[in-house]
DNA sequence: CTAATTATACTCATAACGAGCATAATTAGG
DNA sequence: CCTAATTATGCTCGTTATGAGTATAATTAG
């Protein structure tokens, strides 16, 4: 059975997340595994840097599964090996998307948010109110707790369930009914729309406790740029006064002598990240210092 | 490039953490990937419950790695997929073993627990000695890091890391040299011991924001035996009144009408799971209510 | 009847968190 | 120069979570 390797490449530009993407935006890059390396993960940042020539930061496994066969194609089934990398772009390198272009309800920070997310969850509704009724109760309350409804909170974390329930429901390209009506939201080939969700939820989670969001940093920064770093990745906004009390309460940074250059109001200190950290204890606090969703 | 699936098989049994073991607790349960199954997953769930005939509780899956080639044997290098299960077991049955035999500095629950990391420590200080002084500090760091020397605080996640610092030292037998004495606790063939350890520290984790140690307890319990139980595989001491607290706030119990049959003091009440939560949010309290170590 | 043992209910101080007020230091535009 | 707009930064305050411990209740062993 053969073995391939797929890379999420994560980069954050102008404050929006970007992923590496092939193919107009319709695979994500992948390799055959190669005998020879010491190990999978060195494997996988040597094949990336080669082939896409960015230095890789933190990289992570994400997950294996089996592909679904292409049987048209006659194809064998493979193992799939996933894997999270976190980089840094220029502007125009070719290739690279907002990673909301693909899941545009998991964007909580844009004004049409929580009005996006109704109109999903009414669809959803449909599909709810299309099974019996103890079925249909059954996916109400995983609507509900996925999306967020009734109260319940979003949690940025539930990428992969939220894909999940829509896939379930033929919301999505990937699996709707001939003539079947998606959900706004660019496809991808194959899985991948949901490894890429299993990235953005892996590294949502991540940022909370350990310092990976420094990956995705210049050297210097103000502490705006990186709030607006976070929020873009959690697609949550965050609380300014909390944010700098939670950074800087845990010495994750050092202050500089300089100030930012291009500024509108009140100059802005640059900081930089205090490596030193990297291996220590994870950092405190779990929760991020959202606003209040209104 | 063969591809295999491994168990790691958890459960709780008299208040000691438990692994399923094959030929004398020195190799986990492993099978061949057959294609046909719908998901990785289903596939190991029927297999394990074919192969041992328990039936599997929580199943994820933890990492997938390319082993070391046994060159002597003329082996290809194969992929491997470890999986983590959670099930319950009754006294008499084979092949399980307590994890602490092959971690003993693990449990810290231990009156000597301190004691035996103390001794690893002085160890692992000869090691940071033997190297040049640049990479002697930062040995030192990684291990007061993993081990939670110089009050820094014992992290019971970390099991992996501390494992992995013991093979890089050479103090256990899969990597010690010839001759040289290694740490005590039980060795396993191959990467056996290394999935073990991740799969204890997953597990550990887990446990602070999913309610999946029910998993490991049977229907009914009283709040002291869910605490032993959680002590167990934290392999650390918790306090009493707070371990109540944080489990009844949650409303992640629900009384019975029994109390427990056999008993010393005063009569503890059974309490049950409340499956409701299952899907439900996340646990609070990341924090799990610890005793301070003296 | 007493000591030992475990269960259970509360209290209290401190730390963490969510929310917001107040002030400082700029630029843009009259 | 003056004012409004804008962003940075410092600080307060109430609430909740957490760590630690005291107090009392309900049993059994002797």
């Amino acid at each position: 059975m053969p073995t391939k390797l797929i890379a999420v490449l994560i980069a954050v530009s102008e404050d929006r997340p970007m992923v590496l993407t092939l193919e107009g935006g319709r695979v994500l890059p992948s390799g055959p595994l190669e005998a020879g390396h010491r190990s999978l993960q060195t494997g996988l940042r040597l094949w990336v840097e080669r082939q896409t020539g960015h230095a890789l930061g933190h990289v992570e496994q994400l997950y294996t599964f089996a592909d679904a066969p292409d049987n048209d194609a006659g194809d064998e089934r493979s193992v799939l090996i996933s894997y999270l990398a976190l980089t840094r772009i220029h502007r125009g390198e070719h290739g690279w998307r907002n990673w909301y272009d693909y899941f545009p309800w998991e964007d909580q920070t844009a004004p049409d948010g929580r009005a996006l997310v109704a109109r999903i969850a009414a669809r959803l509704e449909d599909w709810a109110r299309a099974a019996p009724p103890a079925l249909g109760a059954v996916r109400r309350q995983r609507i509900a707790l996925t999306f967020g409804l009734e109260g319940l909170g979003w949690d940025d974390e539930l990428v992969l369930q939220r894909y999940e329930l829509l896939w379930e429901a033929g919301l999505v390209p990937e699996s709707a009914p001939p003539g079947g009506a998606a959900v706004r939201g660019q496809d991808m080939a194959g899985d991948g729309r949901r490894i890429l969700a299993t990235a953005m939820a892996r590294l949502r989670a991540k940022i909370r406790y350990r310092p990976v969001i420094f990956e995705l940093m210049p050297d210097s920064f103000t502490l705006l740029h990186l709030q607006r770093t976070v929020e873009a990745v959690a697609g949550q906004a965050m609380h300014k006064q909390n944010f700098r009390r939670l950074i800087t309460q845990q010495d994750l940074v050092e202050e500089t002598a300089e100030v930012a250059p291009d500024t509108r109001g009140r100059p802005a200190r640059l900081f930089r990240f205090r490596r030193e950290v990297i291996g220590a204890r994870r950092i405190a606090g779990s929760k991020l210092p959202l606003t209040r969703p209104v």
